[in-house]
DNA sequence: ACATTAAGTGATT
DNA sequence: AATCACTTAATGT
């Protein structure tokens, strides 16, 4: 079936044939456009989704709404704060906002502790997904305690650029602004000097990274 | 042509 | 770096 074969591609570390037929068995699959949101904050979470294709963006909400991103998770991924939640099905406490049409896997928590004991690749696959997304909340970290602004725009537009595998992305600088924290006047003075440096090309709703 | 939304800018804190 | 107030430019209807 085409789930299958979506699940081995994107997911080689998942090798068990007996594992592979259980999560036959009991997930289902789902699609989400552009913007939708995957979790949001508080959500009672209840299954865990498996990315095989598009891409979600995690962030962070404080008190007053004010949004901080996090990172990505991309086909062959799952995000480990929801996989905590799912773990003792808690509530979430970050927000999947989809970033490219997404299609995912879920499987109900109940499996999550089941099979950690009886599948060695479900095991492995846990840890490597906590171990990796533990690396990206460091970057995450790092980023927002030691680096300036200007940097830190970049680096987000790097990010992307790498994630859509395009130089262009289509961002406004209030979009830029949101996901940042920051202000609209701020990223667009900042812009505008990465532009006067040759580092990006700005237009109406759309920036073009330079080499 | 007009309204709406994105982006630019100077002044102030 | 944030906020305000205002301008200018691009885009949609």
């Amino acid at each position: 079936m085409i789930l299958r074969k979506a699940l081995q591609e994107n997911f080689p570390i998942i090798s068990e044939p007996e594992l592979i037929e259980e999560i036959m068995k009991v997930a289902y699959i789902h699609e989400m456009d552009e913007d939708d949101i995957l979790i949001d904050i508080n959500e009672n979470i209840k299954n865990l989704p498996l990315l095989v294709e598009g891409s979600v963006k995690i962030l962070r909400e404080d008190e007053n709404g004010n949004e901080v991103f996090l990172y990505y998770v991309d086909a062959g991924n799952t995000c480990a704060a929801t996989l905590t939640c799912c773990m003792d099905s808690k509530r979430s406490n970050i927000r999947a906002i989809v970033e490219e049409k997404a299609v995912f896997l879920t499987i109900p928590y109940q499996y999550m502790d089941i099979w950690m004991g009886k599948y060695k690749s479900w095991r492995e696959f846990i840890l490597t997904t906590y171990s990796l997304r533990f690396e990206e909340l460091l970057k995450a970290v790092d980023q927002l305690a030691f680096k300036k602004m200007d940097q830190r725009i970049l680096n987000f537009l790097n990010e992307k650029s790498n994630l859509l595998n395009s130089k262009i992305i289509k961002i406004s600088h209030q979009q830029i602004a949101y996901d940042l924290n920051t202000s609209r006047e701020v990223v667009s003075r900042i812009l505008k000097q990465m532009e006067r440096e040759n580092l990006v090309k700005i237009n109406r709703g759309q920036l073009e990274l330079l080499e």
